[in-house]
DNA sequence: TCCTAAGTACTAAGTAGTTAGTAGTCATGG
DNA sequence: CCATGACTACTAACTACTTAGTACTTAGGA
């Protein structure tokens, strides 16, 4: 098993699900898709896929307490999974530069007015981090 | 043709050397890949990726002046391309939200103190443009 | 007891992405 | 004038991703 292994889309949107539950069986991942999804995939769709995330190291498998379902739960917590997401990503479309993104997202009318302030304020407090280990 | 078709990961690859040289044929983009990158690619696979390319819409192709080859220039331009991925991942990722990703990057130490005064600079560069705007 | 519902494992098949071989064209230098 | 080298088009094959069917298991109620 690969320490970060790099989810697909659809791997993603169901761990997005689990993440959010904490912890889900196929029955709850399938039922909160079938919600919220314009194409609903079949049952076996999302086992299988859960399955392939179990063999990815994604999602970990405990017997459910009272029922015979399996009950998974995520290996690593969403941050850390999109924090890998991240670095492949500005890996991959721009060489590693994170600035050339921000100033993408920046210039792109996805912030708004608090956003921006909100981005400031972490600025600020990467800067005095910095500061303090020198 | 779609408007912004996606680009798969070599895609890409081909495309940032394209834009680099700013019109190139498939041997231009072969000779650089040789030499930047570990594993070489052959030549016919770099010529499938950009045929790919052209019928995508990514690549328009012309008669080389002097040569039997064809010569290859991007449709679209590489800020107009990143943008369209931006999107694409901040939507597939982030659910649409710009701001949770900056806050990855500026706590992901992929950003020196410079690159944090370049991107104030943007946000005010941004508000004052929204102020005139109302 | 035995049928049904819910669950799993296994398997298959279709689509997309990647890589590269083969055959054919054509200009040109010997 | 024809062989060679550079080029293209076509085709194929392999891998990864996505989707879902089929067969099997088992708990629990009629």
């Amino acid at each position: 098993m690969a320490i970060a292994p790099s989810l697909t889309p659809q791997e993603l949107a169901i761990m997005k699900v689990v993440w959010r539950l904490g912890t889900a069986t196929v029955r709850d991942v399938h039922d909160v898709l079938r919600r919220e999804r314009r194409e609903d995939l079949a049952y076996t769709t999302v086992l299988t896929m859960m399955r392939i995330l179990e063999q990815k190291g994604a999602l970990s498998k405990a017997q459910d307490g009272d029922s015979r379902a399996h009950r998974y739960r995520p290996v690593r917590t969403q941050r850390q999974v999109m924090r890998s997401m991240v670095r492949e990503f500005v890996d991959r479309v721009f060489d590693g530069a994170a600035e050339p993104l921000v100033a993408h997202l920046v210039s792109d009318r996805r912030l708004s007015a608090s956003d921006r302030d909100e981005i400031r304020r972490l600025l600020d407090a990467k800067d005095a981090k910095d500061d303090k280990e020198g």
